[in-house]
DNA sequence: TCTATATTTCAAGTATTATTGAAATATGAG
DNA sequence: CTCATATTTCAATAATACTTGAAATATAGA
């Protein structure tokens, strides 16, 4: 992942009710969720929110599908285990104390 | 982990050059690094860089300790991992495409 | 076709945040 | 004590982002 990619990504979630429409994306998980849904859920405006969903989608961090009537939003979920990966890269200049493979954003965290 | 916690830790890291610090930190691991010293590698202003590394210890992300005449920054690990787990918290409803154990921000991610 | 619903777009006002340079503080060394 | 270095503080400017409400678009159903 590239830094300006990150900083897209991270700026995208530095922001309540746009963190709470990411993490409410994250928990519906594949199936989604409509923008109507997840107003009336997040108490959130409409507009607001058409415009924090938006900005996720430019950070890479959602997908929209057009659902009849409806859109379907969902968490893209490889941007944000990558957002991770990025975040603990080369900890600890590589040693025992961390993650021994440095391209996975898994495993209890370092130090 | 608060919301309001996780929306100043993201905060903190949405900004190229404070991205740029603190991974500098997360690389530099317990030994930590002087601002001075991180200065030169990342090419920043010195009081920029102190306004940012102020930041990330306003966000939690960084701590500081005097020694000699020198401060030595370190990142906070546990802030880092709470914030990771954080994101991926509930994700998916709880079916088996996700981390089983929902209080550790490990695992390959979901879905 | 007409209507109701879902969602987005736009514009304006407000607020928050980053950058810069200069000046202040503090510490250790001679 | 004085000096040099490390770091922070402050003030001003510039840039970016959030919120609101109203209007526009599109789709499905009667």
């Amino acid at each position: 992942m590239q830094e300006s990619t990150a900083v897209k990504a991270l700026a995208a979630l530095a922001q309540a009710q746009r963190l709470r429409a990411f993490r409410a994306l994250v928990v519906a998980g594949p199936s989604g969720m409509t923008p109507g849904v997840m107003a009336e859920q997040l108490g959130s405006a409409p507009s607001a929110l058409s415009f924090h969903l938006k900005e996720l989608m430019n950070a890479g961090l959602a997908t929209c599908e057009p659902r009849g009537r409806h859109l379907i939003y969902r968490a893209n979920f490889s941007q944000m285990t990558d957002l991770l990966s990025y975040l603990t890269l080369h900890c600890c200049q590589g040693e025992e104390c961390c993650l021994t493979d440095e391209t996975s954003a898994s495993g209890a965290l370092p130090c």
